[in-house]
RNA sequence: GCGCUCGUAGCUCAACUGGAUAGAGUACUUGGCUUCGGACCAAGGGGUUACAGGUUCAAAUCCUGUCGGGCGCACCA
């Protein structure tokens, strides 16, 4: 148990409650963890300022609390606890030293498998930093999961087989200039959709051939199911080249074309099921009665729509693993298609929660993103950009290093901007992106907090072999033990964090408790303290080390030594 | 029209899900390099939490209404 459940408990059961309201006092000449005491003096029929202090009293002769609890101050209606900084430095720095990674675990998923879905690119078009989003959203709450000890299976959906693929392979033909570039393939076939869709726009009589070359495709056979195959593999290698740049990996990657026949088959059971039915010559899953509208499943044409492969893979997921739980990343206006779909699929007969999980959309300054209007920011275009900033930023700190040395710490800096810039703020806020400010690199930033990390993890190299034995028990300044709360606040944030898959709470911890080392850095001199006392700040520091460490794992961002 | 959602400092966002004096970043003004790394730190000004009611010991948070933005509502994905 973590040192802050602990001391809960301790309280709880010196006062006999079954229930408690905890808070944090808003600054910590007030305490470090408070009792609002409002419903339980009117439980005593007491005014909860008087009962407070005979509660504080109370305590204050409890001798069990005695060696948690330098003082305890009824302020009030809170009752205020201030915790023993040689218990504090004991449980937070020699647990964190023991756990090193695993410090800010929990095993309240124990034995529960979930399944998390997340990325769902579509091949044939470009990365954005839409994706972004929720890729860097998906990674991180599957992280979290297996934080809070869920076994937790990440995958990805790959959608391969929509009219897009048409449209694109449709323009390839005609011009050659994409054939001729230089550039990565997998990255001109967005460039090539997004033409593409203009084209046709401007003249919507050529969508005829396009539905020629969709029919083909479908077919699974001829000229334009050859160029299909070929370039759907470029745009798979091109995800799994950014997926490898990211550091995101999947457990399973499925495939629309792999699913739809299975769906298609699907579809006919349901029918007879009268789960489907046909309506208007399409076929449909009427869920008015549960104030979910109507389902479109299959159109009028008999071609298949969005639905058919997801309600296959769902039914694939449930048949592969025994899963309590199953995730879908994805953003807030399909929200209803969602509904619909769980509905249908509990109508089936699937009892396992399935959880929708939105965050709001990513839009530009000069309004909403759309590929097909060329109104996007591409995953390389922002990348190249930031990194070409941080290489120039970074050379000139160190004129010393090698181009490689640059080029390795610029590329870590830009993804951890990339995705700090999309984990920091809630899910449900519309990120207006706007690049010069994403490019900004002080304040609430991922640079921000590598800065601080980079030169904790100076002071530790510098201090050599000056080590061994600390006594902990000399960390006495009020920073240090504000530090040291603050540590032991992490497990809540992870456990909190996963519990609403919230990654910005963990952000924000993160940024705090850099600023909380920043002031202490400036204030207090390490290296120029007494031996026993440095001793003791350096331990101190190394395992906040590790626990900004273990924070930025969560976000998936690499830890800096030097930048 | 119906449904969902958001509205907090000039701007971008927090606020432990109903708790103490609503906090950060940024911008602006000012101070700090003979430095354990200045991509830093410190100080200052900046608020009727869109508006009006209600619920209670307590409301940015909950309920009702109004205004404003965004999104969704049968063959897009």
């Amino acid at each position: 148990m973590y040192l802050l459940d602990e001391v809960k408990k301790i309280i709880k059961e010196a006062l006999s409650l079954d229930r408690a309201n905890f808070t944090y006092p808003p600054n910590s000449s007030l305490g470090d963890l408070s009792l609002a005491c409002f419903e339980e003096a009117k439980r005593n029929q007491k005014n909860p300022i008087e009962f407070t202090i005979e509660l504080a009293f109370k305590l204050k002769n409890d001798e069990k609390l005695k060696k948690y609890f330098s003082d305890i101050k009824a302020a009030g209606p809170y009752l205020n606890f201030y915790i023993l900084p040689a218990y504090l430095s004991q449980e937070v720095v020699k647990k964190i030293r023991s756990l090193n990674q695993g410090y800010g675990q929990n095993d309240q998923g124990a034995n529960k498998q979930v399944m998390i879905e997340f990325s769902n690119g579509n091949t044939h078009k470009e990365y954005h930093v839409g994706h972004l989003r929720n890729i860097s959203y998906g990674d991180t709450v599957n992280r979290l999961l297996s934080a809070n000890g869920f076994t937790s299976i990440p995958v990805s959906y790959i959608n391969d087989f929509g009219i897009h693929v048409a449209k694109t392979i449709w323009n390839w033909q005609k011009s050659p200039k994409y054939k001729e570039s230089s550039e990565d393939k997998g990255y001109l076939l967005g460039k090539c959709y997004s033409e593409a869709s203009q084209l046709l726009t401007d003249n919507p009589d050529d969508k005829n051939e396009v539905v020629k070359i969709m029919k083909e495709v479908e077919s699974r056979a001829g000229k334009n199911y050859e160029l299909w195959q070929e370039t759907r593999q470029w745009s798979i290698n091109y995800f799994a080249s950014i997926y490898k740049e990211l550091g995101i990996k999947f457990q399973e990657t499925y495939y629309e074309n792999e699913v739809i026949d299975e769906g298609l088959k699907l579809v006919e059971q349901l029918k007879a099921k009268k789960i489907l039915r046909l309506s208007e010559g399409a076929i449909i899953a009427d869920l008015e009665e549960f104030g979910l509208g109507v389902l479109p499943v299959i159109r009028s044409d008999g071609t298949a729509l969005y639905p058919v492969a997801d309600l296959a893979l769902a039914t694939e997921k449930f048949k592969k693993y025994d899963l309590t739980r199953s995730i879908y990343v994805v953003d807030v206006r399909q929200s209803l298609y969602f509904k619909q779909l769980f509905k249908v699929l509990e109508l089936i007969g699937y009892k396992q929660p399935m959880v929708h999980l939105t965050y709001d959309f990513v839009t530009l300054p000069s309004g909403m993103m759309s590929s097909r209007t060329g109104n996007v920011i591409t995953y390389k275009f922002l990348r190249d950009k930031l990194f070409e900033k941080l290489f120039t930023e970074t050379s000139q700190r160190h004129q010393d290093w090698n181009k490689e040395k640059i080029a390795e710490v610029a590329l870590a800096l830009t993804i951890a901007t990339i995705k700090f810039e999309m984990l920091k703020v809630s899910a449900d806020k519309i990120i207006t992106f706007n690049i010069d400010e994403a490019a900004r690199f002080d304040g609430f930033t991922a640079c921000y907090l590598e800065y601080g990390y980079a030169r904790l993890k100076s002071v530790v190299r510098k201090a050599g072999f000056s080590f061994g034995f600390a006594d902990l028990s000399l960390l006495v300044e009020q920073r240090e033990k504000d530090l040291m709360i603050k540590m032991a606040k992490y497990p809540d944030v992870i456990a909190s964090a996963g519990e609403k898959y919230n990654p910005s709470e963990v952000a924000k911890y993160l940024f705090e408790l850099v600023q909380m080392f920043s002031d202490y850095y400036h204030e207090i001199n390490i290296m120029k303290s007494a031996p026993k006392v440095r001793r003791a700040r350096l331990a101190l520091i190394k395992s906040l080390a590790q626990v900004l460490d273990n924070g930025f794992r969560i976000l998936g961002i690499k830890a800096l030594d030097e930048m």
